[in-house]
DNA sequence: TAGCAATAGTTATCATAGCAACTGTTACCT
DNA sequence: AGGTAACAGTTGCTATGATAACTATTGCTA
């Protein structure tokens, strides 16, 4: 892989983070303006939401929820929806049952699922945010025309298929497996 | 900018994280898009700094330190060049400086300063991270090609640029080009 | 059918992000 | 000078993220 060539065109990030000396190498300055981006998004994202005390990783879980319809949905199931698979469903679903916005019941007759199902409350509430949300999006890229966008799309996809493996969190792991091998539990995830 | 048109390309994001609908709109999509590949390109980072029990913001830190050489860098400049510019300098400090890999000192004659210098150790760490750092830059955008990077980095520069504001730190530092070309620090909610 | 592993979810621990309130220091302005 | 505002940085609080250890239930299988 070619290091870094000199490069002619301004660069937003450098003069953003008073680097003096330019970035190592072009791959360099695209994971920094992806993470950099990423970050000022999600916080745009986070003061809609403020108002109602909900975090972006709620407010998702909750639209999960809601998405799922009468049927409600397990909690698992929930966390690999997540934008972000986070590994903390239990303590978002605990705040959105605390706010009175989703229920949770023991499944029958497999007792070890905990099916999630939207309140009327939490349903009332997306209703409002949705509009909101849904204007945010828009406005967040608005800068970006159609063809720009489904470009930026397939970039992102690309990037983050081909990392899927190695960024994925860690899950079940391993209880020692002995000499008999005989145990080995392995990841979950990123699993194939 | 219209809603969403009908989208023909399938979607990976929208096979990921299993959804049964399709995004409500493609701006919908892209922001999505965003959040997801950073969180993986963040746990991949995370991942290769891990055995040195370094976070990624730290190790940014590190490096911008570092990069300041012998004269050292106060503590809010290098909050300034952080990637994720977060307001937890100070605690991110704290753990460099207790893994000695910093030296933080009152600044003389201003004594609000504090400076902050690599130590040898902080150095020698980073001599052996920085190749596997910028392996992991290539790494993270190898699926992209120079053409493919530029464009990348357009797209997330402009999407950043268009979002500075509003997904700004509600404590940012700006720098007001005001006349006096003193600095001044708003509060950037009720700021412009 | 006894034993063990896999599944579903919770809890504990630690580290970090975000905000706001706070201390100490310097600069400005009259 | 003296008062006030601005600056530099720290700390407390709360929320979230990552990981691992744990309980309870179900399923496999020998």
């Amino acid at each position: 892989m070619p290091q870094s060539k000199p490069r002619a065109r301004a660069s937003a990030v450098q003069s953003e983070i008073k680097q003096s000396k330019p970035f190592r190498s072009t791959a360099q300055e695209a994971t920094i303006a992806l993470l950099r981006t990423a970050s000022v998004v999600h916080r745009v994202f986070a003061r809609v939401l403020e108002p109602w005390a909900l975090s972006l990783a709620q407010y998702n879980a909750l639209r999960i929820i809601r998405g799922a319809g009468a049927g409600g949905i397990p909690t698992l199931s929930i966390r690999e929806r997540m934008v972000e698979e986070g590994t903390t469903i239990t303590r978002i679903l605990d705040k959105l049952e605390d706010a009175g916005l989703i229920r949770r019941e023991r499944s029958f007759p497999d007792r070890r699922q905990v099916l999630c199902h939207a309140t009327d409350a939490g349903r009332k509430l997306l209703d409002t945010l949705d509009p909101q949300m849904d204007s945010t999006d828009e406005e967040v890229v608005a800068t970006l025309n159609e063809a720009q966008l489904e470009q930026f799309i397939e970039l992102l996809d690309e990037v983050r298929a081909a990392n899927a493996r190695r960024g994925a969190p860690r899950t079940a792991v391993v209880r020692d497996a002995g000499p008999s091998g005989r145990s080995t539990r392995v990841r979950a995830r990123g699993t194939k």
